[in-house]
DNA sequence: CTATGATTCAAACGAACGTATGAATCATAG
DNA sequence: CTATGATTCATACGTTCGTTTGAATCATAG
């Protein structure tokens, strides 16, 4: 029974994710999903009670760990480093490091949930947005603060803004790895799509960090005082 | 006439990019967008002929104008510099400060487009991606060019990777401000909105243009050799 | 074996969706 | 002033949406 029901649940959420990654929130229907689960239509509102909340469960199944391998990764870098601040690359790889490594572990989602979170963080509905801002919250919280010991001439509102400009790169790199990179349309070298991901990696975090500890950006006439 | 058919079109345009931006594509109907506009719900229907083509006509009106300038700009840095490639960071305030200034330009869409244009590069609808793919394309690749030539000594595909998280950083920092902004939650000092808007071009364009000349990624062990 | 509670199922609900229609209204040309 | 074509309007069409319902089926406990 209990195998019966969490096979079912699972099912859902596994269908749920892929559908909503590839269509997203609005674009997904509920018989979509069943469907493609094979399963019953009024299994999503029997265990999940409603669309919402099954939205909520798919992000929750792979946020509550993410966010503590995040916290966890910070309290051993911090336990190592007796007292003195963690190199800004510490704090970067263990923040969008291991975002990024979920992308070659299915177990936790593989690159479906990466893109499908990637996309939502820019999502238009409402509900959506507060739910993630809320789960993310005390985990971006303890790495600004990180951040702001490993770079103490940087002021604050710089490394915010820059830790901003930095989830979104990350966002966009992996959730428009096949959507916008019409766009770019490299002509390029085509690099097979391991090679392509295991370099990504390494990719984006010279350019986090690049655009990290970039010189300070000189602000034009007024409004320079409080600098 | 004429002037009363044009003002319906562009009532119906402001009032669906202003809903599009809050709501998304699939989240906007076309009674809210009628009811917004004041027009018949017909309306949309028989100027623009169906939701999709209006969505297209939204981007169209900004679009135009937005990449006439950033070629317009990128000629008259070519012009400027006989035969001599021109500064990184001027290409990169051609394609990205050209964006950013519509900010500033309610004439051009303002706010509300840049916050429309950043959320929609990861839209998950199929036909807005290809749309703005497609929209896209002839400028990217001139941009592209130009940077190849800026920075020799930087692989080709580096380049295109870097342009894309450059992409991403700004679709993010325009179309966040106020949604994830929840997850920063800066209680930074409250600088007032004009000045955070002032400050963020330059802030951003110090941190793409340091992500963008970064140090070159160590790849591990194989597949080095392509390199 | 029987009873009980959990799960699945087919079917239906009302609401909202994008679109189409034909008559009414408007502005201009002859 | 009248005729013509463009625009607006109220209304309806057929679908699809998320959700609900009550009976059927299942697994386990007594």
């Amino acid at each position: 029974m209990a195998e019966s029901k969490a096979d079912t649940r699972e099912r859902i959420l596994d269908a749920a994710e892929r559908l909503f990654m590839a269509h997203g929130y609005e674009g997904t229907s509920m018989r979509q999903i069943t469907s493609e689960a094979g399963v019953n239509l009024a299994a999503i509102n029997y265990h999940f009670g409603s669309k919402e909340s099954l939205m909520q469960e798919v992000f929750r199944r792979r946020l509550d760990w993410l966010n503590e391998e995040r916290l966890r990764v910070l309290d051993q870098f911090e336990a190592e480093s007796d007292g003195k601040a963690i190199k800004p690359s510490l704090i970067v790889d263990g923040f969008f490091g291991t975002l990024l490594r979920i992308a070659d572990d299915e177990e936790r989602g593989g690159m479906t949930f990466l893109r499908l979170l990637g996309r939502t963080l820019t999502d238009p509905s409402e509900f959506i947005r507060t739910f993630l801002a809320h789960e993310y919250k005390a985990v971006v919280d303890r790495y600004k603060e990180a951040l702001f010991r490993a770079l103490p001439d940087v002021p604050k509102a710089e490394i915010v803004w820059r830790f901003h400009f930095m989830l979104g790169a990350t966002s966009y790199a992996i959730a428009g790895t096949d959507s916008l990179r019409l766009v770019t349309d490299w002509q390029i070298e085509a690099e097979d799509a391991t090679d392509r991901l295991d370099r990504l990696v390494p990719r984006l975090m010279s350019f986090l960090l690049g655009g990290l500890r970039a010189p300070l950006p000189q602000f034009s006439e007024a409004a320079v005082d409080s600098l």
